[in-house]
DNA sequence: GAAATCTTGCTTTTT
DNA sequence: GCAAGATTTC
């Protein structure tokens, strides 16, 4: 049995011995005017949701702007000031590091981080759990020194596991099995507990590989990040007494963003929580938009049924968008059958309608977007000026950002893309911290096959596969192996065994260093606090040491010898790395810090429009908004309408709410006619979404000449269409609007915005096909054209069956650029 | 083992 | 249109 999780000289081990005086001897004097200061700063409702007296479990129904973040917090220190519960006993999950940061901050400045040395454990799911798990790591039959996978380890890892069993990876994606593994991870299912018809993955081999690849984990002494959660469940539905330690524990557990829990994550906290039933929860089933993430949306949606006797508090006073903007997503969001239900209202007054426009293209889109935000910027038409900080364009995928980019890198429009390329994905990075990872832990295999050839050492395939048979045969450790090889073992070339030879030497002799520096200590800095920002004053020794590795690997000087453009960048990188390293007390507690972080601030300095997705967007609010990109099969995305039917337009329909609901004043509503993707010219009709606002709310605006101004390729009737529409300026929902844009969208290529290119569609179209041509369809692919009259073509695809396709929709097989006519819908 | 060439596949992505 | 991966070639 293990130890009890919770002794005092643990404890204080593990936060490097500070205070831990008795609680009782702990109690903070707080300011004397508390209760009435946090009263006058809520409404009736927040206050009820803060002073819900102990079990049964609460639910907060929050709307957007209804301040959530608040309630919990507050709810928070008032449970430790009326003495509910010591800061200890508080657990306190939310989704991202930046919430839980966020609270943490705004927590500290209620109570004060003075008296309470002790705070509670805030973090993500997943930060708590690897806490709780390098606690309890051998009753999951693990090493507490367990590392912790990021996706390019695992995916590497899939691919050896389907390798050794023979899986074909043409048929069997290994980026398939991952989804399939996050999925059952995310629904609690381990290897034996797989439903037959979800084992599908080569010929019914699912379950089968799943627990192949576990093994491997478990041999490997690493875990996933679904296993974080999963192994944690296990760990306490196994061990009664663990399980009771926490329960005792936890006397209150606070939980923000309910509706992106899945179902691991509530298997979790009923748990945890069955005996005391003091669960507070706060969420909103509206803004539910990680359904494709395995996030269950019934998981906030029966809240009721899953803890019974629940306590429902609604929260709909907003207090951050104006009232037409708040009737906008309203509306909008009334289309869903599936959600409790919510009314948002506002004191503010009325403001500006929603504006809509359509636009010819994305491009001109991006253009029309780019002036409007000079525009607010310098305060037009009578408007208070709107900061660039407070401008922000939200997009449905990544690819619309690039003509925001390009445009605004073109006018010289500061601007900031959210969550690009993260720091700690890209390859300098990731490969130095693989480093760091074979110094600190000489049996991180994953670590040692990422550097072992790189910089190049003439290790190749040839070399690896000895080294692995080598490690097979003998059992170890995939460096103890390359030790053995650079011996003799496996008969390797003089180069490869000397190379290894020299950097089996190397990490021998850093990880000594560790070791050394380390004492006795048994130290991964497993305290949460520290995770985010660890106390300073301890030895810098590790970051002299880091870079000292990253010189003697010769992996700096690789990237000096490369005479690639963004060489440099990648070396300062990995400068910037080395210096934050100093922020950590040892390289263990970075590399913990790294594997569940996954992301990090760049300072960019100055104001900026943000540029993000709708995803990234959540929980986040500016001044103006603009959502462009409105149409049907973009948004809603048509692959989410594809796969998941009318609940993925529902999830689409919350996208669009959250999008909506992160205005405060102004907001814009976006489309264009024409799209430039996927290298060809595409249409569409406008959103379902844009039909869906009421009409009260929203004012249509056409700008001058926009629609006069190109060069050919459209016909008169069109822009006749479009006068009138301009004319009536009444609705967007008229049926001449819709009229216009069902012709536009049949008429598909014809309708593409350059002349010129129309006339090369044309003339490809007129191409003659003959039997036996190898061909390419926009939507099934390659295929072979079997008979041909005149121009209706048999052609057998190599993806699906035969089918009988108009000539002008496939290209010769070598496609040229923009040859397909557009094919959406 | 590295470079050149071809093929493929392109939604979102808290950890 | 483009980048990442796989495959072929040197």
């Amino acid at each position: 049995m293990s130890d009890p999780p919770f002794n005092d000289a643990e404890t204080s081990a593990a936060r490097g011995g500070r205070d831990d005086r008795p609680l009782s001897e702990r109690a903070a004097p707080r300011a004397p005017n508390y209760e009435l200061s946090y009263r006058k700063r809520l409404n009736p409702e927040q206050i009820k949701a803060v002073e819900m007296s102990d079990g049964p479990p609460v639910l907060v129904l929050a709307g957007a702007g209804t301040g959530k973040t608040r309630v919990l917090t507050t709810r928070l220190a008032h449970l430790i000031h009326d003495g509910r519960a010591w800061p200890g006993q508080i657990l306190a999950v939310t989704f991202t590091n930046k919430a839980a940061r966020e609270m943490k901050d705004r927590v500290r400045e209620l109570i004060g981080d003075d008296p309470v040395e002790r705070m509670p454990w805030f973090g993500t799911f997943h930060a708590v759990c690897a806490k709780i798990l390098r606690r309890h790591a051998e009753l999951a039959d693990l090493k507490s020194n367990f590392t912790i996978l990021d996706d390019g380890d695992q995916l590497r890892l899939i691919k050896q596991v389907l390798d050794a069993e023979d899986v074909d990876q043409k048929r069997w994606p290994p980026r398939l099995f991952a989804s399939m593994l996050d999925r059952w991870k995310n629904r609690g299912e381990s290897p034996t507990r797989i439903p037959a018809k979800d084992s599908r993955f080569a010929e019914g081999r699912g379950a089968e590989l799943y627990a192949a690849y576990q093994d491997r984990l478990r041999d490997l002494n690493a875990v996933d990040f679904g296993d974080l959660l999963l192994h944690v469940l296990t760990v306490l539905q196994n061990n009664e007494d663990v399980l009771k330690a926490y329960r005792n524990r936890f006397k209150h557990i606070l939980v923000d963003e309910y509706q992106d829990i899945n179902i691991a994550q509530y298997m979790l906290l009923k748990l945890l929580d069955e005996e005391r039933r003091n669960i507070f929860c706060v969420g909103d089933d509206d803004q539910s938009i990680y359904g494709w993430r395995g996030v269950e949306i019934s998981t906030i949606l029966d809240f009721e049924k899953h803890f019974k006797g629940a306590r429902i508090v609604r929260l709909e006073r907003n207090y951050r968008s104006t009232p037409h903007i708040l009737g906008a997503a309203s509306g909008l969001i009334a289309a869903n059958r599936g959600r409790l239900g919510k009314d948002l209202w506002t004191d503010e007054d009325r403001g500006e309608k929603v504006r809509l426009i359509g636009h010819w293209d994305g491009e001109e889109e991006a253009r029309w977007i780019g002036e409007e935000i000079e525009a607010l910027q310098r305060g037009a038409r009578g408007r208070e000026p709107v900061g660039l900080d407070d401008c922000a364009i939200l997009v449905r995928t990544t690819f619309q950002m690039r003509a925001f980019e390009d445009r605004f890198l073109n006018i010289g429009l500061p601007y900031r893309v959210v969550g690009g390329p993260r720091f700690y994905e890209r390859r300098e990075i990731r490969d130095a911290i693989a480093y760091f990872r074979i110094a600190v832990s000489r049996d991180d295999t994953l670590a040692f096959e990422r550097i072992v050839n790189t910089p190049k050492r003439g290790i190749g395939d040839k070399a690896m596969q000895a080294l692995n048979h080598i490690a097979r045969s003998e059992r170890t450790p995939l460096f103890e192996a390359a030790r053995r090889a650079a011996d003799g073992a496996g008969d390797l070339p003089g180069r490869a065994r000397k190379e290894l030879a020299l950097l089996v030497k190397n990490i021998d002799g850093w990880h000594g260093e560790i070791a050394d520096a380390r004492g006795s200590e048994d130290g991964l800095a497993a305290d949460g606090d520290a995770g985010a920002f660890p106390r300073d004053g301890g030895r810098i020794g590790h970051v002299y040491l880091a870079g000292r590795i990253l010189e003697e690997s010769g992996y700096v000087a690789m990237w000096q010898a490369d005479k690639s453009p963004d060489a440099p960048g990648r070396l300062e990188n990995l400068k910037e790395l080395v210096r934050f390293l100093g922020e950590f007390e040892n390289l263990q507690g970075f590399l913990e810090h790294v594997s569940l972080v996954m992301d990090s601030e760049t300072g960019n300095s100055g104001p900026r429009v943000s540029i993000m997705t709708l995803h990234q967007a959540k929980g986040l609010e500016f001044l103006a908004v603009f959502l462009p990109g409105w149409e049907d099969g973009l948004f809603p995305n048509q692959r989410a309408m594809d796969e998941d039917g009318l609940r993925g337009v529902e999830e689409e329909r919350r996208l669009a709410y959250v999008g909506l609901t992160r205005a405060r004043r102004h907001l814009t509503v976006c489309f264009a006619a024409n799209r430039h993707m996927y290298g060809r010219w595409q249409s569409a009709l406008p959103s379902r979404f844009i039909d869906e606002l009421p009409g009260e709310h929203v004012e249509v605006l056409t700008p001058p000449g926009l629609y006069g101004g190109h060069g050919g390729g459209r016909n008169a009737a069109d822009d006749d269409a479009m006068e009138g529409r301009a004319a009536q300026a009444s609705t967007y929902n008229s049926p001449g609007w819709k009229r216009m844009a069902a012709r536009r969208g049949g008429r598909e290529a014809a309708g593409s915005p350059h002349g010129a290119r129309a006339a090369v569609v044309d003339a490809k179209a007129a191409v003659a096909f003959s039997t036996g041509e190898r061909v390419f369809h926009q939507k099934f692919g390659y295929g072979t054209v079997t008979t041909v009259e005149g121009d209706k073509l048999t052609i057998a695809f190599e993806k699906t069956n035969e089918k009988q396709i108009v000539a002008r929709f496939v290209t010769p097989a070598k496609p040229a650029p923009d040859a397909a006519p557009p094919r959406m819908r």
